[in-house]
DNA sequence: GCATGCAAAATTGTTAACAATCATTGTTTT
DNA sequence: AAAACAATGATTGTTAACAATTTTGCATGC
């Protein structure tokens, strides 16, 4: 009894919601770096920097929390996640298989609107890169897969990678080399070829083989410091340190 | 600069925290359908019968919500979810392309106490099965799939999964035949047999025809009505009713 | 000098009260 | 009679204060 109403509709469907837009600006913040990986998340300093209530920031934490973008520990707080060079290669293990299905579904459903739709954003992350532009040059490389995923036709896919992606910029941010890491917009044209040749084999080989590119291009060895490491910093190794 | 401590550890190690209770409470709720889809969450009884405050009850919803058990509607409260039929087709789509990887992997790379894992595993539903453990056997039948999911050896697939299972499992609790559904216990029988032969095309076709069979055993045509549906209880059709 | 223990400060966790919003019921108007 | 409107009650959203915990700084003793 008492079973008043059906929800009847989704729920974020048109105006951005403050919580999104505190997510969206804490993304930008920790994939630009300026929020460093083990760095402590303070409530209180983030609530008056937003201007909301810590009961916000403390949901936007679940949200960060659950995309596996900050570490939460009771009574301690939250930190920005320090993704282990174990979960790197699983996160990107994972990847190639979701978007080898992906590949797959797409080159054997290839239709001329779904092919302008990836020229069109080729063109994009072409004018980015002509532009000198690395930050947007990075998001739209993101983007690309996730449009492919978009374009597969399976919205569980789709949101999956989108987190996986967003965890895989993390992952960039941290372990990438000294010098820009190429963000391989030449490799997603050799993908839509192998797309348009429509051998779902090939273009799965493609992906894999760029996935495994990016990969590669990481420095899975000995991740930055990041941290307030004074060692490094100074150049001599402390005696009795942490860790 | 005050960049004090690095996080150090992983969350939820050892002791369940009261919050994971509650959501594996309202988890196996859902499931006997004691809670049923489109059935209004009040925050505040909740917080009464689970003796917690309303706060962590809000943060509860929303791991619920990401999970896609619940819809979270602004200002109107949670509703248990109530997935469309174009959502179950996705899901089982969906679980369909990341099966479709694990049982690769595991084919191609099996062991002796891996299979003998999935053997144990088979043993206890087999054993509900003949108990008539009918509840019993649904969980088993889940966590067939989230073992294989693990012995694939890649924690951030076997975690989608998890998910993927229980939404399964909501979609199936939904929309499941008047006879209850045969939870498919011999089909896991042949699925072991296809991935010890260490095929991974025969192992992954046997993984999707096992898919389809769960999926076609639906009715994904008529969802149960659930809710106070007066015109279907006393047989008339309203004038103006909703929908 | 280094470790140990204690006190103060900072931070998280929790609770309770208040404000805003929505659903329902009852009333009025056309 | 049907629709628009208004008042009530229930429920969610928000804020602020308080309690519990952890961290930090400092003093003490070895």
């Amino acid at each position: 009894m008492a079973n008043p109403a059906p929800p009847t509709t989704y729920q974020g469907s048109g105006k951005l919601r403050p919580e999104e837009l505190i997510y969206r600006e804490m993304l930008g913040a920790i994939l630009d770096r300026r929020l460093e990986p083990g760095m402590k998340l303070i409530e209180e300093d983030l609530a008056k920097t937003f201007s909301v209530s810590r009961a916000r920031i403390r949901a936007t934490f679940l949200q960060l929390a659950h995309d596996k973008l900050i570490n939460l520990v009771p009574n301690r707080g939250a930190f920005i996640a320090e993704p282990t060079i174990n979960e790197a290669i699983e996160v990107f293990s994972a990847r190639r298989m979701i978007e080898d299905g992906v590949v797959r579904k797409i080159a054997t459903h290839m239709t001329p609107d779904r092919a302008s739709q990836i020229r069109d954003h080729l063109e994009r992350e072409h004018q980015a890169h002509h532009d000198g532009d690395h930050r947007a040059a990075i998001i739209l490389s993101g983007e690309f897969h996730l449009l492919l995923a978009r374009l597969a036709g399976n919205l569980v896919i789709e949101e999956f990678l989108e987190r996986l992606i967003l965890r895989s910029s993390l992952i960039i941010a941290m372990y990438e080399s000294p010098q820009p890491v190429d963000c391989s917009h030449s490799e997603h044209e050799t993908l839509l070829n192998a797309l348009l040749g429509g051998d779902p084999d090939v273009a799965a080989a493609e992906m894999a083989k760029h996935l495994d590119a990016i990969r590669n291009r990481l420095q899975l060895h000995h991740p930055k410091p990041a941290k307030t490491d004074f060692a490094s910093i100074f150049g001599r190794t402390p005696k009795s340190a942490a860790s």
